[in-house]
DNA sequence: TTTTATTGACTGACCAGTCGGTCAATAAAA
DNA sequence: TTTTATTGACCGACTGGTCAGTCAATAAAA
């Protein structure tokens, strides 16, 4: 009467694992269903009792990549207090992901070029949207904050910085890519080391 | 009226705008050589007469931008003098170059998800490297001269401070894709003041 | 045996690149 | 001027191959 049971939820997961690995190394359209399927050990078709599409497959990837790193961030950034703690935090936690995981740092920068080109693939774009606005709102009040407590400057313009360190923080994943031996790390540091300097307030009178 | 010699140079310079606007619309794989022709006007087999090969006619396209670009850098910075002055002009030209070609923005991250997965598309990742290893190396020059000069303090990591200026610039280009309504050219402005201040020596002595 | 999981051969659509042939414009001959 | 020959730009039907997604058959657990 009971049936063969296997453990849906788990053999999700190795399947997107092993679709993660394809994607980064061939890209969406380079990659085949096929070439997927056999680097998770199964049947092409089994695939298709997992996910509906090739597409749904990697959105799947695309949202664990973001969901991993969000899940970092928020884990790093329980137990910060300062603003500059949180910034630094924020941007540490950034790096070690994209050094640790930076062979599968292409699966982002496929989304990236799939959203920015067609009309369909509304789902990445929107996604990408909501993932870069609640990323810039939470520097943003990290930034504010600094500023109600004293640590930063009042005038400065709060949203400005917050997005061009969104877009730095983008940056560095793609010059990691392309030059596999910078130290994004230490590069990152010395730049906030300065850019924080900037945002301190005058020590002397006006 | 149709003469029998045709002007190859200029006809190769109307394919690349055609093609142009069908890679930026639907990328690379989803683009097909048909459409190109079509949307220039001409048959399917003549665009072989002019591109060896899709690959090649849209490395085309990523030169034309690329060139397009350090042509309108090296136009406004040759008049400038001061440090400051020629890294604002950088990060004004880039933001125009964006503003003014977003519809196309779509190319370079094509280039970029092409040139982080597989290890054919050699060309484009070498093109890639050697670009930003140029940009990055005019950057440090301009802060190096203005250690020299006294207008920025020594104890910065010059190298640090030209990645990370080069990854927000090509982060804007992202941010502006895919939220076409932010003002980058103010936000630019606004984030450089906040760095050059802090690039700024100090006023009194320690 | 029953129910679910799995499979891979198959299909239909798509497309890069090719190639035999057309045509318009010139040049040469009459 | 008129007729014929030559040229090279241009074309699109065709080929060979790929691949996402389907489904009838099979395997395995209970």
């Amino acid at each position: 009467m009971c049936p063969k049971i296997v453990d849906k939820k788990l053999k999700r997961q190795q399947l997107v694992k092993a679709a993660v690995g394809v994607f980064s190394e061939r890209g969406f359209k380079g990659t085949s269903m096929e070439e997927v399927s056999l680097r998770a050990g199964i049947g092409k078709g089994t695939i298709y009792e997992y996910f509906g599409s090739k597409e749904d497959l990697f959105y799947a990837c695309f949202d664990w990549f973001m969901k991993m790193t969000i899940d970092q961030a928020a884990e790093a950034l329980k137990e910060c207090t300062g603003s500059e703690e949180k910034l630094r935090t924020a941007a540490r936690v950034w790096t070690e992901v994209v050094v640790r995981y930076i062979d599968f740092c292409p699966i982002p920068l496929e989304v990236w070029a799939m959203a920015s080109t067609g009309s369909d693939n509304e789902r990445f774009s929107t996604s990408l949207k909501e993932m870069y606005a609640s990323f810039r709102t939470s520097i943003e009040e990290m930034l504010r904050e600094g500023q109600a407590s004293g640590e930063f400057r009042r005038d400065m313009d709060v949203t400005a910085i917050a997005i061009m360190l969104v877009s730095a923080f983008d940056g560095v994943l793609l010059q990691s890519l392309f030059d596999r031996s910078i130290h994004i790390s230490s590069y990152m540091n010395s730049f906030l080391d300065v850019l924080v300097r900037g945002m301190k307030p005058d020590l002397r009178k006006g």
